[in-house]
RNA sequence: GGCGCUAUGGCCGAGUGGCUAGGCAGAGGUCUGCAAAACCUUCUACAGCGGUUCGAAUCCGCUUAGCGCCUCCA
């Protein structure tokens, strides 16, 4: 018997069984990145979490409505700049440009690290109605209030009926005691409030003309206008980094209650960082690694590239509410565990059971193997466990080892339990993990060591092999030309 | 200053009140023309000090160290 999925709540800071509002749907929204940048491979790591989650979900037959958004404006600098609209002055390029070329490359990124693209991927642009109207019912609602142009959510009028900071355990009163004197000559009430419409500066390129003023939308405001309309005022699992927590997810709750009366997601999921020498990775510190730097190997703290499944299986090694630190020893030992790992991936998707071959079971072997099979499941159940994952398939990797060297018979295990451990091994490596086999074989390289055999045999005149070799090379694909000095090659066409 | 988290063997990293995590590295062995791979066995642990308990690395307290959030951040 396989127990229940059961997930770490951040809302609760427990441990729950996992259950649907209306199972066997699922829905879960996942912050996405701004798109004014590369995104680093602290990002990753965080979708990749997800990734797996949204995976394992699919695994246990949950329909699935992943939604991930697309920030393409309102997510302010300390100088209250635009991000967007700063990078876009700064090369000298359409806002919208800035955006589509960091989304590209995000997706492109997202892709090469084998995730599953989201069901939905919904932009803050593109959502301006929905965020109005939101600011429209919290203003009728008295939680909010318009200052000089801009709208301001009203986190102590809030407060009174529903408690704000539930998610990050903070108190107003504590948040007030040692509120920081920011940039004086606010319009706000409190230093707590924060802005649902910010009317824009002069200069400030992307605007949206509104009844209070031609502005644009507060960053915490798309995500819940974004959720709402996608999955609805509840809905089942809200994610994003630990550092989005407070205030960003916590201002969330508060817009979703002061719209709806609902406080969004049921469970919240938080994954933690990456750090670089027990330091949290970010771009502002400068110790931050882009994807094509690590698969390069082309950065100072780095010997070598490593593939993305590598570095995949690196992230998967731990779990995703754990910090994860990177250094170029771990790597290396996650690059040689991965290759051990996708042998016997190869190993075992090529063998399938033999005809004629009776069992002569072994019932140690046979229940060791079962055990292995059902530990995937149990470790992925405990609040997505890769990490316990990867350690039970390492057991199986042991087992197919032992088949492939005779070590093992398959009659010892039958075919009932070989059909099971190869299922799982395959499901729980590529469709869960997300792990997949890679060939970093050079084929033109394998080309000219089977061309040197070509031209010795043709030296011996050793017709035969010369045929040989020649009708094995077109079937793959590969012309042998035979010229005045030497031997080329071409693709058949 | 407030809130929270983490401290595991040479390295990375799970986990649990009593039963082998796993990977990498090390040692021995099996196999082998050589080499490699593979398999088997094996050595290094649970920050320190107290407490609870029949029993704690696992629970509680204190100390130390480090980190995160509180300001943009996945």
């Amino acid at each position: 018997m396989i127990a229940k999925l059961k997930v770490f709540n951040s809302l609760t800071r427990q441990k729950e069984i996992f259950e649907p509002l209306s199972p066997p749907h699922v829905g879960m929204y996942v912050c996405g990145p701004t798109v004014y940048s590369d995104v680093h491979l602290g990002n990753v790591r965080t979708f990749l979490s997800f990734d797996t989650i949204n995976r394992y979900l699919r695994f246990l037959g949950y329909k699935v409505r992943y939604v991930r958004n697309i920030t393409d404006v309102g997510h302010l600098l300390d100088s209250g700049e635009d991000r967007i609209s700063k990078k876009a002055k700064l090369d000298n390029l359409e806002p919208m440009e800035i955006v589509q070329k960091y989304a590209n490359d995000f997706h492109e990124v997202m892709a090469t690290f084998n995730a599953l693209t989201p069901d939905i991927e919904p932009s803050a642009t593109g959502h301006m109605l929905e965020q109005m109207e939101m600011i429209k019912a919290m203003l009728k609602n008295g939680l909010a209030y318009e200052s000089n142009g801009s709208v301001y959510f009203d986190v102590n009028k809030y407060n009174e009926s529903h408690p704000y900071g539930i998610l990050s355990g903070r108190k107003v009163e504590d948040l007030l005691a040692q509120t920081r004197n920011l940039d004086g000559g606010d319009d706000k009430k409190s230093q707590l409030d924060f802005a649902l419409w910010k009317k824009a500066a002069p200069e400030h390129i992307m605007r949206w003309d509104t009844e209070w003023s031609d502005g644009f939308p507060g960053w915490h405001l798309e995500c819940s206008a974004m959720s709402t309309k996608y999955l609805g005022e509840d809905f089942d699992i809200h994610g994003g980094g630990m550092d989005l927590k407070f205030p960003h997810h916590e201002c969330e709750i508060a817009q979703n209650m002061g719209t709806t009366g609902h406080g969004g997601a049921k469970y919240w999921l938080h994954t933690n960082m990456l750090t670089v020498n027990g330091q949290k990775m970010s771009k502002s510190v400068g110790n931050s690694f882009l994807p094509r730097e690590l698969m390069s190997g082309e950065h100072e703290l780095l010997d070598r590239g490593y593939s993305p499944m590598t570095i995949r299986f690196f992230m998967m090694q731990s779990h995703y509410a754990s910090t994860l630190d990177f250094s170029n020893d771990a790597l290396e030992s996650a690059r040689k565990g991965f290759v051990k790992l996708s042998n016997a991936l190869r190993l075992i998707t090529a063998l399938d059971w033999p005809e004629n071959v009776e069992a002569n079971t072994d019932e140690k072997q046979v229940q060791q193997i079962n055990t292995f099979c059902d530990n995937c499941h149990h470790a992925m159940n405990d609040d997505f466990n890769t990490a316990l994952t990867i350690a039970h398939l390492f057991n199986i990797v042991k087992k197919i080892n032992s088949i492939h060297t005779r070590q093992l018979n398959l009659e010892a295990i039958g075919q009932e339990t070989f059909i099971r451990m190869k299922e799982t091994f395959i499901g729980f490596t590529e469709e869960v993990l997300g792990l997949k086999y890679e060939s970093e074989i050079d084929g033109e390289s394998l080309i000219q060591i089977i061309l040197n055999e070509y031209r010795e045999a043709k030296e011996q005149r050793n017709f035969e092999k010369v045929d040989e070799l020649r009708s094995r090379l077109k079937e793959q694909g590969v012309i042998v030309k035979d010229m005045k000095d030497r031997v080329d090659w071409a693709f058949d066409e």
